[in-house]
Parts: C-alpha cells; structure tokens; sequence
DNA sequence: TGCGATGTTATCAT
DNA sequence: GATGATAACATCGC
C-alpha cells in the first residue's frame, strides 16, 4: 500500500523512538532480512541506539550508531512503536528497547522487510529523484520527460526516474494532469508538463496532511488509518463520475497495473 | 469453490 | 533500454 505519503506518515509518527537503545531483536520469517547477514545483525544489534528515522523514496531509514536500517513495507508491511506486544500471526519481526518498549513489524504477504547496512549506497542506487527534493524542478522534469520514450505510467511507476510514486497517486496526479496513461514522455507538451509538475507535489502534500490512504490494509501508530481516500479523484472509482466532467471513470490496464482514468479529462 | 485482483519490486526473457 | 511475464505471499470478493 504505503507510497511516498504512506510512508512519510509512518516516518512522522515513528519519531519518539529516536534515543531508544535496542536490547533485543526477535524474527518470524527468515526473508524479512533483505540483506541476509542475520549473523552480523545479531551480533551487533544489542545497545545499538536510534539516532534518527527518515524517508528516502518509499524506505523507512533508522540510523542507528555506526549502521542503518532500511525498512521497505512493499505492499501490506506495518511498521509501529508499542508499549506492549500483542500477539498477531503477522509479526514478522521486532525490536526491544530498554525501556521495555517495541518497534513491531508486522506484514500480512510477507514482501517487505529489511536491509540490515553500514552505509546507504545500495537503497541510492536504486532510487531516481526525490519530489520534495530542491532538484526536483520543472526544467529537470521537462528535460527528463522528452527524452524518454515510455508510456507515461510505467514512467511515474519507475523508482530510478522520480522516487515514491506507486499506482494510486499516478492515477491521481495524471488525472489532475489530464495526461493518458499511455501517453509516450517524449509526446508532452508545453502544458502537459506544467500541469504534471504542478500535480505531483501538491497531490502527495495534501494527501500526507491526511496522514495518506488507506484502501484495505494501511495502517500506522497502533491501528490508525489514512484519510486521503475520501479525496482520490480516480483511483477506486470505477463506474463513478469524473468529479470534473462527470464521465464515468473506466478502469484499465498498463504496465501491468489496475488504472482508472477519465476518458474525456485525460484524451 | 476457484479465480483474479490487491497499494511493490526484483528478476528474467524477449 | 524498454516491455512483459513471473514470482514472492495472504486475503478478499465475485
């Protein structure tokens, strides 16, 4: 579930671990480990202390003395700060800190998890460019744009071009564009790209002010909830009025994906 | 009951 | 490089 507002709100709320010493770490599921050095973890995890918790792209980082963690919730990962542990079939893995308090991981398919690391190279290299970030302008995306030949969702879909968008806000900020899916990068005009970067950061501020979307499964800091979903315009309403126009909005596929446009908005 | 779909990404084939 | 299929997994709805 969690993109770019999903996971700021999840970064946001994880703040009061910051001081907290580890004593303890306990997993369920041996693939929850992305970087696969459990020995290296359990020897050095103990009285590590968190220094800070930050997004980069859709990863949650918690740097700790001397080494990162890099949590990826993928698509149903839940990652929360507990006074207490409940039991739930879902944990995957968790932290104890001295103050007998928890940092819980919990995820429904399992897909997400965690790089265990000493510097932060490899979640770079796979990242594009940051949208909050300064060199996120209109001149950059109007260069980046015409020079690439690929349907415009797999594009805005594509961690290495720009980092933190997933399927429910390309299908919100295209529709606020008023750009086909399938339009190729490189075919966009003058106003097109305009309205693209004028989309893209204030959609995903507003959506993080409603601590993002929840469709089934999101949730943060014990069992809350995004609201964002009451204002998507497109995404999840198929055979709903466009709230422009009024067409019915139809649902798609590119690039593999569930889309949901408006035929007439986005030609 | 069975099948397709679900917010993500890595990998492999073409 | 781009594109498409597949896999990782559990759950839900038609």
């Amino acid at each position: 579930m969690p993109e770019l507002p999903e996971v700021q709100t999840v970064v946001n709320t994880l703040q009061l671990i910051k001081n907290k010493d580890i004593v303890f770490f306990r997993n369920y599921w041996e693939k929850i480990l992305f970087s696969k050095n459990y020995n290296y973890l359990f020897q050095t995890i103990k009285f590590k202390r968190i220094l800070s918790v930050k997004r980069i792209g859709k990863y949650i980082i918690i740097k700790l003395n001397n080494n990162y963690l890099a949590f990826h919730l993928r698509m149903t990962g839940y990652l929360y700060a507990t006074k207490e542990l409940k039991k739930n079939k879902h944990i995957q893995c968790y932290f104890k800190f001295s103050d007998n308090s928890y940092l819980v991981y919990e995820d429904i398919r399992k897909f997400g998890g965690f790089y265990y690391l000493e510097n932060l190279n490899i979640i770079k290299k796979k990242l594009g460019i940051d949208p909050y970030s300064k060199l996120f302008t209109f001149q950059w995306l109007k260069t980046n744009l015409n020079c690439k030949n690929r349907q415009m969702k797999a594009l805005l879909l594509d961690q290495k071009f720009i980092t933190g968008l997933g399927n429910i806000y390309v299908d919100e900020i295209l529709w606020k564009s008023k750009i086909h899916p399938l339009k190729k990068a490189k075919q966009l005009n003058q106003t097109n790209i305009d309205n693209l970067f004028n989309s893209i950061r204030p959609i995903l501020d507003e959506s993080i002010k409603f601590h993002g979307t929840t469709i089934i499964n999101f949730k943060f800091d014990n069992m809350k909830t995004g609201n964002y979903r009451t204002k998507l315009n497109v995404y999840g309403r198929k055979n709903e009025q466009c709230n422009i126009c009024e067409t019915t909005i139809i649902k798609i596929k590119v690039a593999g994906r569930g889309t949901y446009i408006c035929k007439e908005c986005q030609p």
